[in-house]
This record gives structure tokens, C-alpha cells and sequence, in this order.
RNA sequence: GCGGAAGUGGCGGAACUGGCAGACGCACUAGAUUCAGGUUCUAGCGCCCGAGAGGGUGUGGGGGUUCAAAUCCCCCCUUCCGCACCA
């Protein structure tokens, strides 16, 4: 028997798109814009496997189809290539970054051509090409020039055995991961972008996108803003104000004690003198925790009263300040008012240390429980001494903003809104990073004018951190040392670099214009491509990149080098594949599937059609080597239907066909436009191999029949759908053929298979014309031996019917 | 704990808007082809009873709505992902 002789036509097809271009995206082409883009890849020394492809093929066979369709598509990757890896590796090695780099990019961009992904690889991008990062930093200047880049001090990991600082996945369980070293919090001067500017826009625009509901929920939480008052408590006997944050003001006259984060800076004036020693002690205990820690370790609430008061401004009563590491510094003030009665976490913690719960809203008991509904409850107990100002009676949801006006107007407190989201750590104390364009000219930060970018990360052997927890370029003297082009006073370069997030959160702009000196991208390409029409990868980055990039992307919409609010339209996420053991595929549990043992047994197509055919591609799935063995049978079968055992083209130039088969190739041709458009590509590949069986059934030879399959098999198996285009003596690729249209007459049935039901229970089947009237539809169920038993002669006391699908007799 | 997604044969999965559950494929069984293995072709294949015809039962569990529920409603269980006391 004659099979598809991957191993042949694979890299010959390839070979053909190389050298003709096919895929070169067309600027301002007439033809409507396609703009289809991958997650970044990061080129990894591993290589990809099978897991990493199932995006790529999805978005190729989509890319596929629309060039098909008519439309101009834009299909590129390249390579997010600064990272750690590598400098590790580098450290470890001394084999320069670079050359890993340059390696492993290879690796992958053979490993992408040899499953015939349809890049324009003309416009291919590296993030660590001096011409790619050169923009880059271009970008980071217009933030510091906008003030949304800023110098702070931070605390970062620091290994004082290894002299650097390491990142969060460098750690574990409190250690470094490379020699188990103690691992401290150390404050160091960093970059920090000022993300919490765009808090609001990119919380509401995300109205603007078409992405999956968890992810929007996600970025949603991780903005995390939440509406509510700003109240000033006075204290007892010291000239200060405690100013804290609440989301339910109305709660306000339950307050029965106050809590500080132990970082809080009133603490030390606050503090009595007699427990001056227990709250130090608890402070550092605090502080010895990392926030994982303290995370783990929120079962049992812990605090100290520091012995200070607060002044309740709406009742006037002392409240005991406790500090409490529930509490967090980084969060609204650092500082609530506590309400037992209606908060949980207040709730335990006074029951805990004994302080008095006093219920405000009535409808719980708060002798059980903390009672939080604030729909169905009503406020009690809340009036000023003076009865001038009272909440009772209300529901919550009326009585904030009635308390909070009532507080404005008196100059105690204001309506505010706060953030989860905190501001973005930008530097890193590393070399293989972008560096920054900064120089330190007595002590204040200056941009390096905007023609001497890029900064070149200067060449090196040393990849060693320098010690001080300053990055590997502090050792780089000659480097470093340099005069301010402006005043030739002494500066020095900034030694951190950016972290991995920079170089991904604009590459989707460059690839419109990608060798483009003087600008980032050119204004009407801009235009022409953006936004990006579908963007596919996986659900791990549905926070960060994609809140970064929109962030960047703001940026760069506000003074104006882009022309969309937001860079993604569509974005959907490819479920993870699982090894053959159904776990998460990796190399210690040996489980990895590698795409080039797969397209070496068994080819790129059949591996491009099982990674599609195995289910719903955001579902995530395990891998089955019998899967794809299932899929070759199916390629080779297609195969059979064109060339014979001599391998002589099989197909004749007859247009008729048994209607069956004509049907068939209609309704699949529906099906499959259809699933396209709805990304159901499993279901799309079993309807063709249902049309492979129909035909091969009939032993159909009529081109008519055979081309239109070609056609739209050639998205998922373009190597084999080529080579019988070819030998169906077409000179041209498939790839821009237009898209077979389906003849609506011949998918309409003729019959119709009705199902006949007593009492809801299926008792047989007939066969009908379309459209057939219940008359009709009944005699013929009547008339049928299997539904008359069921039925008995008892009386039918309804009949539903729904033409061309269900006859349900009702009886009894 | 909170938020999200999901639970269907031995396995991956299919099922429009509530209307024949299990398409398509894998595995398996039987038969044909082949010297044989593989390939290929034909048929069978949820579970239970039955020689068969046929009957019963069945979409994580329990209730409900309906002529009719994998699909809608309520309660519960399990798995995966994200977040981690956010006042």
C-alpha cells in the first residue's frame, strides 16, 4: 500500500516557500489586514517540544485559511532573548550569552520551519540586537521624561554568600536555589515604572477586548481597586493624625480598636515608653518574615497593642492601637480602624485578644460571626452623641455615601480609591538585559541624549556578580566611567539592566517595520496593521505581559507613535499538553515529547493535524504516540485517493460524483469554513476524515470532488496538500487559493431522520421528507410496529412535534 | 478562604438555541488480504439482562423544572489554574 512520503515532499515544500517569499506579508496591500501573532518565544537551550507548538500550528492553520480567505495576514515571530538562562549558563561556563543565544535561536528557528509555520521570517526580531533594543530604551526615555520612571529603594533578594541578588524562581524555600544560601531582604536603589498611573484605564478598557472571562477577571483582581473613604483619626495626646482606609465608612461608629502594619511609620512616636521592647521585638520578627511567610502563617492573627489611642471623630470614643502584621504597609494607608462585628479578619483577631465586638448592622449575630452583607442588613447603634448625624435604619449600601459626604463636609475624611497594583520593578542586577540610558551626573539621573541609543551592552568575559549586589556591568570600568555629553562632567552609567518583561511589551509594533533606523515603527504602517486581530499563548502570562504591554502601549498612544488604546483585540490561550503519563511534560519526569523525533517518524503534517485533532485547543490534554499513528493512517489515506500503488495521479476530470459523496463534500465544506471561524479545529479534522471515508467508500476519482478537499485540508497539512496540488497540474502554491465555497442546495437535506419518543423515551426512527406535517409524521410512526407496542392503546393525551427532528407521543 | 475553568465509554473527545448521548480517532475483538509480522479492507465495540428479537440503565453525586435535561435551577463532591489577610 502506497503512503504519503513525508519524509520526501516535507522539505521540498519548504524549500519552495523559502525560496518564492510565499509568505511575505504585503504592506498597505489593498486586500483587509489579518494581524495573527504568537506569544514571544523565549529560545530556550532545551529547544521546543510538542507542547510549545500547539499556538504556533493553531494560528498557522488560522493564517493559513485567511490568506485563503483573501486576506493580507501578517504571520511573524521572533526571539525574546535576554534572560537569565543564559547568563547563568555564562557564569557557569563562560561561554558569552550571545553565542547560547545565537545557538539556541537557531535551534528553534530550524525546529519552526520543519512544521512549515507560515512566518514572514523577513521580519524577524531579536530583543537583544542592539537595533531592536535600541528602541527599546528609546521607549524607557519617554517614560522618564513623563515621570512614570522613577528611582526608589527597594528591598530585593539578596545572597550575601553568593554576592548578587536573585530572583523570586532563584529561591527556594527561603534559599538560594544554586548552593542553599541564606537569602535576605536587602533595600537596593532601583528603577521602578510608575504602572499605578494607568491603573484606571487599564481597568476600564479592558471593556475594549475580546479575551477569555478568566483572564479578564484576573487582570481585573490584579488591579484590584476598591472604592471607599479615607478617615482621619486623631490620637490621644499626640499632635498627629491617623489617617486609614475603609471600604465601609458606614461601619465606622463599630470601630472598637485600630491596627497599624508593624512597618508603619507612626509606630516609633506612637509607641509608650513601658512597651517599647515587646512592639521592637514584634517589628522585627515582622520583619524577618518574607512575605510568603507571613502569608503562611496568617492562620492565627498576631499584634501587640503599642499603647497609644485613637480618637473615633465620629463618637469621640478611645480606641486601643494595636500593630499587627495582617495589616499591610504596601496596601491602602497601612492603617485600618477595626470593625469587628462586620470585618472576618477583625472578627478573629479580637477574639483572639479579647477586645469587645459591637454589632452596627443588624441582620447576623456577631457573637458567632462576622456579619458582612451589606445588601440585607440595616444600621444600628450609629448616631453621633449629639444625635445631629445618624445612619440608622439605613442599608450599608445607602449609608456609605451618606457618611461619607457627612465626614467630607467636615474636613475628617473624603471618598478615595485604592490599588492592589503596585508600581513595576524595573531593574535588574544582571548583564544579559537591555541596559539602561541613564547617567549619573552628581548624584541625579540624566537620559542619554536620544542619537547616542543605543547603549550598548559592552562586550565582556567576566559574568560574575560584582559583589556589591550591583549587576556584572559594575565591574566593567572603562564602561561605566564616562562624561556627560552635554557638560563633560563625570558620570557614571546606571549598571542595572531591564528585566526580560521590556523587550516583549512592544514587539508586536516592530514587526510592522522592522528594520526601520529612524523610528520605532512608521506611523502609517502603524495604522494599516494595528491592532493586533488575534492573539494566541499560553494562560501563564494572562497577568503580567499582557498588563505590562498594555501598559507600554498606553504609554505609547499618549503621545501618539500609536493609534489604539489597546494592542490585543482577540486573545485566547492554548490549553497545556500533558506527557503520555498525564503529567505536565518535563524533563526530570522524562515525559518531554520532542517535535523533531514526532516529524521524524511519523512527519510535520500528521504532527500538525494530531495537535489540533486532539481536542478543544484551549482545553489542555495529554499526549498519545497511537494518537498520531491514528493520523497518519488518515494522511495516508488521503494520499490513496490521488496516486496509486505505481504512484501515478489517480484523479480523473469527471464532475460527477453518487449525490451521497457530493453531499458529504458540501456539508463538510460548511463544516469546516464554519469551525474555522470558531477555531474548532477537532472538529473540523473529523469531518474531513468523514469526507476521506465517504470518498474513499465510492472509490471517487472526480476532480471536482477531489480538489475542493485539497483546498481545505491545506491549512492543517500544507506539505502533502501542496505536493497533490502540484500533481493535479497546478503550477501554483495552494496557499492563495481562494476558499471553496459550499453549494447550499446540496447541504440542505432531503429527508429527514425523525425520532419517534413514547413518554420522552426513544422507541424508533423514520425517515421523512423535509418539512414533512405532523400528519404525515404521525401515520408513519403509527404505522410502525415498534412504537405502536409502547404505545398499547392507551390514550395519547399530547403529541409534541418538531419538524425534521422529534414526534414525542405522551401517553397514559 | 476568594476568583475562574472543568467533570460524558477502556482512552482523547463530539453533541446547534433543552429534542436520537457517545460523531471522529485511539485501544480492543472477530473476519478477509498477506508465506509471516506490519500494512490495508470489512464488521463489532457504554454498562446490565438476553442465543436473538428486544428490554432496562446511563453524561461526578443528590434533588428540582419540563412532554423531553450532558445542556436550565438548587445543594454537594472532585480535579486543574490564578490569588493569598488588599481593610
Amino acid at each position: 500500500m502506497s503512503r504519503y512520503p513525508f519524509a520526501e515532499t516535507e522539505p521540498r515544500w519548504q524549500k519552495y516557500w523559502e525560496e518564492r517569499r510565499t509568505f511575505r506579508a504585503e504592506d498597505f496591500s489593498p486586500r483587509p489586514k489579518f494581524y495573527c501573532l504568537d506569544f514571544f518565544p523565549y529560545p530556550s537551550g532545551s529547544g521546543l517540544h510538542v507542547g510549545h507548538l500547539v499556538g504556533y500550528i493553531a494560528t498557522d492553520m488560522l493564517c493559513r485559511y485567511q490568506r485563503m480567505r483573501g486576506f493580507n495576514v501578517l504571520h511573524c515571530t521572533g526571539w525574546d532573548a535576554f534572560g537569565l538562562p543564559a547568563e547563568q549558563y555564562a557564569v557557569r561556563t563562560g561561554v558569552h550569552p550571545a553565542i547560547t543565544t545565537a545557538q539556541n535561536i537557531a535551534t528553534f528557528r530550524r525546529q519552526m520551519k520543519r512544521i512549515g509555520l507560515s512566518y514572514d521570517w523577513s521580519r524577524e526580531v531579536d530583543t537583544t540586537d542592539p537595533d531592536y533594543y535600541r528602541w527599546t530604551q528609546w521607549i524607557f526615555l519617554r517614560l522618564f521624561e513623563r515621570g512614570l520612571a522613577y528611582v526608589a529603594e527597594v528591598p530585593v533578594n539578596w545572597c550575601p554568600e553568593l554576592g548578587t541578588v536573585l530572583a523570586n524562581e532563584e529561591i527556594v524555600d527561603g534559599r538560594s536555589e544554586v548552593g542553599g544560601f541564606e537569602v535576605v531582604r536587602k533595600p537596593m536603589r532601583q528603577w521602578v515604572l510608575k504602572i499605578t498611573a494607568y491603573a484606571d484605564r487599564l481597568l476600564e478598557d479592558l471593556r475594549l477586548v475580546d479575551w477569555p472571562h478568566s483572564t479578564l477577571e484576573m487582570q481585573k483582581n490584579w488591579i484590584g481597586r476598591s472604592v471607599g473613604a479615607d478617615v482621619e483619626f486623631a490620637l490621644d495626646g499626640v499632635n498627629a493624625k491617623l489617617r486609614i482606609f475603609t471600604t465601609r465608612p458606614d461601619t465606622l461608629f463599630g470601630a472598637t480598636y485600630m491596627v497599624l502594619a508593624p512597618e508603619h511609620p507612626l509606630v516609633d512616636a506612637l509607641t509608650d515608653p513601658g512597651r517599647r521592647a515587646e512592639v521592637g521585638a514584634y517589628r522585627e520578627a515582622a520583619a524577618r518574615k518574607s512575605d510568603l511567610q507571613r502569608a503562611e502563617l496568617s492562620k492565627e492573627k498576631t499584634g501587640v497593642p503599642i499603647g497609644a489611642h485613637a480618637i473615633n471623630p465620629v463618637n469621640g470614643e478611645k480606641l486601643p492601637v494595636w500593630i499587627a502584621d495582617y495589616v499591610l504597609m504596601s496596601y491602602g494607608t497601612g492603617a485600618i480602624m477595626a470593625v469587628p462585628g462586620h470585618d472576618p479578619r477583625d472578627w478573629e483577631f479580637a477574639r483572639a485578644f479579647g477586645l469587645p465586638i459591637r454589632e452596627v448592622v443588624a441582620g447576623g449575630n456577631v457573637e458567632e460571626a462576622a456579619f458582612v452583607d451589606d445588601v440585607s442588613g440595616t444600621l444600628v447603634n450609629s448616631s453621633t452623641p449629639d444625635r445631629s448625624f445618624s445612619i440608622d435604619g439605613f442599608t450599608p449600601a445607602a449609608a456609605i455615601p451618606k457618611i461619607t459626604s457627612w465626614l467630607e463636609s467636615r474636613g475628617l475624611g473624603r471618598r478615595s480609591v485604592h490599588y492592589k497594583l503596585r508600581d513595576w520593578l524595573f531593574s535588574r542586577q544582571r548583564y544579559w538585559g537591555e541596559p539602561f540610558p541613564i547617567l549619573w551626573v552628581e548624584g541625579e539621573p540624566r537620559a542619554v541624549p536620544e542619537q547616542m541609543l543605543p547603549v550598548r551592552l559592552p562586550e565582556t568575559e567576566n559574568f560574575r556578580p560584582s559583589g556589591s549586589g550591583e549587576s556584572p556591568l559594575a565591574n566593567i570600568r572603562g564602561w561605566v566611567e564616562t562624561a556627560d555629553p552635554e557638560t563633560g562632567r563625570p558620570a557614571r552609567r546606571e549598571t542595572n539592566t531591564m528585566p526580560q518583561w521590556a523587550g516583549s511589551c512592544w514587539y508586536y509594533l516592530r514587526f510592522l517595520d522592522p528594520r526601520n533606523r529612524d523610528t520605532l515603527v512608521d506611523a502609517k504602517l502603524e495604522k494599516y496593521w494595528m491592532p493586533v486581530d488575534l492573539y494566541v499563548g499560553g494562560a501563564e502570562h494572562a497577568v503580567l505581559h499582557l498588563l505590562y504591554a498594555r501598559f507600554w502601549h498606553k504609554v505609547l498612544f499618549d503621545i501618539g507613535v500609536v493609534s489604539t488604546p489597546e494592542p490585543f483585540l482577540k486573545l485566547i490561550h492554548q490549553g497545556t499538553l500533558l506527557g503520555e503519563d498525564g503529567q505536565k511534560m518535563s524533563k526530570s519526569r522524562g515525559n518531554v515529547v520532542s517535535p523533531d523525533e514526532m516529524i521524524d517518524a511519523f512527519g510535520a503534517d500528521a504532527l500538525r493535524l494530531y495537535e489540533m485533532f486532539m481536542g478543544p485547543l484551549e482545553a489542555s490534554k495529554p499526549w498519545s504516540a497511537q494518537g498520531v499513528e491514528g493520523i497518519t493512517r488518515f494522511l495516508d489515506r488521503v494520499w490513496r485517493l490521488f496516486v496509486d500503488e505505481e504512484g501515478r495521479l489517480r484523479a480523473d476530470d469527471s464532475t460527477d460524483a453518487p449525490i451521497e459523496v457530493r453531499r458529504a463534500l458540501h456539508r463538510t465544506l460548511r463544516k469546516v469554513t464554519e469551525d474555522f471561524e470558531a477555531l474548532k479545529f477537532n472538529t473540523a479534522i473529523a469531518q474531513m476524515m468523514t469526507c476521506v471515508n465517504e470518498l474513499q467508500r465510492h472509490d471517487v476519482r472526480s476532480r471536482a470532488m477531489l480538489e475542493p478537499l485539497v483546498l481545505i485540508l491545506s491549512p492543517f497539512a500544507p506539505h502533502l496538500c501542496e505536493e497533490l496540488w502540484n500533481r493535479l497540474g497546478h503550477e501554483e502554491t495552494v496557499a492563495y487559493q481562494p476558499w471553496p465555497a459550499w453549494d447550499e442546495s446540496l447541504v440542505a437535506q432531503v429527508m429527514a431522520t425523525v425520532a419517534v419518543q413514547v413518554n420522552g423515551k426513544l422507541r424508533s426512527t423514520i425517515e421523512l421528507p423535509v418539512g414533512a406535517d405532523q400528519e404525515t409524521a404521525e401515520a408513519a410512526a403509527l404505522a410502525d410496529q415498534r412504537v405502536r407496542r409502547h404505545l398499547d392503546g392507551a390514550p395519547i393525551r399530547k403529541i409534541i412535534y418538531l419538524p425534521d427532528k422529534l414526534l414525542n407521543f405522551v401517553v397514559g
